[in-house]
DNA sequence: TTTAAGCTTCAGCTTTGCTTCATTCCACCG
DNA sequence: CGGTGGAATGAAGCAAAGCTGAAGCTTAAA
């Protein structure tokens, strides 16, 4: 899952980050509007954080560029003022929620995950393939019976890929959804974790899950079949 | 514990204060309606103390404002006034227990226990992980038959993760209840306070119970496994 | 006013995970 | 049944996260 966070307040964006990458979020913080718009633009983020006072470009402008470009990123939009009107202004813009300033972040929290609940891919909060489960709420991943310990990377990749469940992601797919801003240039860093994950989850088991097309990318599946 | 008082005479809310934190609950005190609703909706806290008495918005109005944000927080009245009418308009309007100016502060403790221990979080008085033990009526804390001394914030933030035994938690979702305001920006205190607790809780036990999940927070556990 | 206890910050040190790179392996091609 | 390019793998440097001891600050108690 990947985020985009527009606030130039760098106090209020590192504790806000802080707080998403801990719940296995890759988040991008951007301070200024034209810069966000062009990430946003780049990106296949699954939410958008707007704080309304940016520099650059204000909130209401950015909200209706993206919006214009028909893209349906939930928007969750923080504001200062706590008015009928802003709010319905805001509604009218295409924000899909808001919170008023100072706000704790256990609410944040709570409004994030409402609005990835509510998007295209998400209905349920747990995924399965085979006798793999992994458990978003609690960030849990089990193969049967036992217990797998993921690091932050190996948990969004495999996540991402329990998503496309028999869908061949592309190498750069994957690095779009997984990975945030911090990278750069020509890698094999998915192989690599694809590696790790098969060494957590496949190895030992009889069935192997996680597949390489060859030539195109890796695949997720659950059913035996060539 | 987290407790906001709305009280604007300074004599009386610094005594209430000072016996609560005494008690090892966290206080904030406000002294205007208005600012008293935006804390109690910014923050989660575990009880409400209001006195009816209170520039800029009422009591009465206060309670209806912060029930029809449909907030299941119990909220402890204090009044001037002893009339059955008086009685009957609070219960109506939400409030979960009063008390009649002027109390004896004994009272007033009595009652706040009460009320938290009803609370939806706080069945039992006594949390148990493994062979830690810490009772919310004393105060006290034992592992085995090992009495340890906790400090105010070192109890608070053992409570907390008892309260969430096999979850993990992160800094922020611990800063946003154990201290009081969200600290500014980015902060290590927690990693402190988790190693105070650390030093007088698992040192010297084999089983360690507090355990760190990196990149995400810490949980508390009573059982082996990796 | 002095003293002590607890709270918070900070800096350096350790550990772990992230990423790159070089080498080896293997599927698919002719 | 070799050859070739994509994929797998192991190792190593680097950077970030967490740990820790100590010092300064605040508050309460004597």
């Amino acid at each position: 899952m990947r985020i985009l966070m527009l606030e130039d307040e760098p106090k209020l964006s590192a504790f806000v980050k802080r707080g998403l990458v801990a719940e296995r979020y890759a988040v991008d913080v951007i301070s200024d509007g034209l810069g966000g718009l062009e990430y946003a633009e780049t990106f296949p983020y699954d939410l958008i954080i707007l704080d309304l006072m940016l520099p650059g470009l204000s909130g209401e402008e950015f909200l209706m560029r993206v919006r214009r470009r028909n893209s349906f990123v939930p928007v969750l939009v923080l504001t200062a003022r706590d008015t009928v009107q802003e709010k319905v202004k805001l509604f009218d813009l295409g924000a899909d929620d808001y919170l008023t300033k100072p706000f704790a972040f256990a609410e944040l929290m709570v409004r994030v995950k409402a609005l990835l609940r509510r998007g295209p891919v998400n209905r349920s909060s747990t995924l399965r393939v085979g006798d793999l489960e992994l458990d978003r709420l609690t960030q849990q991943v089990k193969r049967g019976s036992r217990r797998i310990d993921l690091t932050a990377k190996e948990y969004s990749l495999l996540e991402y890929l329990m998503q496309n469940p028999e869908r061949v992601l592309s190498r750069n797919m994957i690095i779009e959804h997984v990975w945030d801003q911090s990278f750069d240039g020509i890698t094999n860093i998915v192989d690599v974790y694809v590696r790790h994950l098969r060494s957590k989850v496949d190895d030992g088991f009889n069935l192997k899950l996680i597949r390489t097309i060859r030539g195109t990318g890796y695949m997720i599946r659950g059913t035996q079949e060539a």
